[in-house]
DNA sequence: CCAGTTCCTTGACCCAGATCAACAGCGGGA
DNA sequence: TCCCGCTGTTGATCTGGGTCAAGGAACTGG
């Protein structure tokens, strides 16, 4: 609401960056032509609120470009990030009125959204949309339970390896490149936000990643810019031992 | 596969007891007949590997009676558990055919299963069923969320409050009886599987037990017998206060 | 009845990560 | 230009929960 621009961009379905990985992937023309009859863009601010927990919700919608988290907090103000979005991935829940969980854009981004209402009736009559959605969900839980081993039992320096080998390996998907060679990025939370994601202070990030840093695990340009000379080497530091472990 | 009994016990869907809470809860008369054709029982016996992670996995099912726990494990030993699973709740992933995760049971349990590709095909058929089966996914995922804020950021001492208090309600809810009065149930845990549960120690959990006992907020009767005389009071030592984040 | 198991409890000690605190780098606005 | 606010780093110290160790209670089979 506040600063968000109520956009009048309108892309066609065809073009979209996100065609292929969304709720809409497996959708056929005359599906896709429902979908863009009711789609609508919004485009939110770094730092802005997309969804207040408990507020009510009626949209549901994909994230085209930019990237979102979605974190609880308890009363006392200790949070606990429980969610990356990056483009592609859905934000709402069809069937529930009240967003569980406060959704914060960290960059500039931008939503394709659907009333929830209308998407619900369309997905009750478009097997190619609920199956979709039951597939990114099912990896959703996938990604929230390998969190959970992080979470519980990994010690703050395979915490931080953990969360990078993440980032790299979606950067790289994005990117459509191989993880051999050595991989760049820009790291799109601040220390604050990886502490939340983590279950750590930011105190103990930041020393953990200058160890690695020392240790020659990652390079560091700045505080964001990140490179990974040897992605097996960073598994192993993540305990994920090769085979690793993925997040949706 | 070793001491497994091929159960040939065979149950009337109309009759079962997790008839309206499974996958098959909105399934029409004639929905469920094609249902009847495909599934079978089987019956694990308490401490029974149900599925290894890893493994094909050539069935999906419910859980009818008993409880089990996904669980998964690095290298080096460390556990942690993702998952309790009670009558009603789905195992396995369609669509997929490595299992992710160790299912093991906890006590003696009884499984309604359905081999994977037949089940698959109705799905794509049967609308009521991948609808369920996305309202259950998206409950797990919820619950897979609060669990990581658990994880994430409460005290051992929260830790054991909020797993009592998920354990509690789901157990009111099974015998239909409200939250207002003592609750009395018998941990289906060991004191080792809880701290899997949480990302603990069994000693810190034993420990943190004794300490709500001897604060009152809890009744030990043997070490699985536990009485809650203020259900309110548990949830405010959980840091959940009064509304309560429920787990699937 | 006893020996062996499994599950649990409790104590003593230690350490990884939290907490508290000082400070450095770096835009951005007036 | 200087100042301010934000993000990040690093040091000193503290502590919650881990680790190691010694038993106790209940159950099982011989």
């Amino acid at each position: 609401m506040l600063n968000e621009r109520s956009v009048s961009i309108h892309q066609d379905c065809g073009d979209c960056p996100i065609r292929h990985r969304a709720v809409c992937a497996r959708c056929e023309s005359d599906e896709l032509e429902r979908l863009e009859d009711i789609k609508y863009y919004r485009k939110f601010e770094a730092g802005q609120h997309i969804i207040w927990a408990s507020d009510r919700m009626d949209f549901v919608g994909s994230v085209v470009s930019g990237i979102a988290t979605l974190t609880q907090t308890m009363e006392d103000g200790r949070t606990q990030m429980v969610g990356l979005l990056l483009p592609s991935d859905f934000v709402g829940r069809p069937g529930r009125s009240e967003a569980a969980y406060d959704v914060v854009a960290t960059t500039d981004l931008v939503m394709c959204c659907f009333r929830k209402k209308p998407f619900e009736e369309l997905m009750d009559k478009t097997l190619h949309i609920a199956h979709r959605l039951l597939e990114m969900t099912l990896d959703e839980l996938d990604a929230a339970r390998e969190w959970m081993l992080v979470l519980g039992r990994k010690t703050a320096r395979e915490k931080i390896a953990s969360l990078l080998s993440i980032i790299a390996r979606r950067d790289a998907t994005l990117k459509m490149q191989g993880t051999e060679g050595p991989l760049v990025f820009d790291l799109p939370l601040t220390r604050e936000a990886m502490a939340d994601y983590l279950g750590l202070t930011l105190e103990t990030v930041s020393r953990q990643m200058s160890a690695l840093k020392k240790d020659g695990v990652i390079l560091l340009e700045g505080k964001r810019h990140v490179t990974i000379p040897d992605m097996g080497r960073l598994m192993e530091e993540a305990g994920d031992d090769a085979d690793g472990g993925m997040l949706a």
